[in-house]
DNA sequence: TATTTTGATATACAATTGCATATAACCACG
DNA sequence: CGTGGTTATATGCAATTGTATATCAAAATA
């Protein structure tokens, strides 16, 4: 399994988490079975694409192939994003309000 | 068939074309027979990703996905790529002072 | 024109996917 | 600890992929 493989399979898992499905959830929007979902997430079937884009328009992501020489630009721009959610779970001080109640 | 997987093949004829190989060509280099690449172009299988992961990297390709709000920068990424290739052809006169000759 | 190259298509076969369904194992919580 | 939720695993089956190989028709080239 290549280490593409492993990071589509990581980027899917982590979308699922941060969206707080279970797989059941993601299963019963996407129309995977539950089964197949752990098993794509373990990396232990080899899907097909059109299973992937399934998978991934249920998780709003989609799929691209790009220029290897543009792969750095584009983690630059997940990496940007992703860095946005953390400031806004960071910028909810809520609970540290509770805390020092 | 979905949108997303005919953009894909797309991309991967588009960069066997520019890369000047013929399906044989990219058969020989990828070890995808050159029926199932003539299939694959065709939109006549549903190969799987590990098949699609071998292509793109014998095509200099890299698979992602992308969260999808990220969908309009990556493409302009990859279309001001394209453009600085389409202004190195441009750029290569060699051709019209033959014809000058 | 003859020859070569290219992409499409066919056949046969082993392996695997994806689905449906059920259950086991694990984990979190009260 | 008991309970419920989550994930992993198993079974059986139809359909398809991917491979090897060959051939054809059209296009390109010499």
């Amino acid at each position: 399994m290549s280490y593409v493989i492993e990071q589509i399979i990581e980027s899917l898992r982590e979308a699922r988490i941060q969206k707080g499905f279970s797989q059941r959830e993601l299963s019963a929007i996407s129309g995977v079975p539950q089964s197949h979902i752990s098993k794509i997430e373990s990396g232990s079937v080899d899907l097909r694409v059109s299973s992937l884009i399934t998978l991934a328009r249920a998780l709003d992501l989609e799929l691209f192939v790009v220029p290897r020489k543009s792969v750095p630009a584009i983690k630059s721009i997940i990496r940007s994003s992703q860095g946005i959610n953390d400031d806004s779970e960071q910028m909810t001080p809520a609970y540290q309000l509770d805390d020092d109640d």
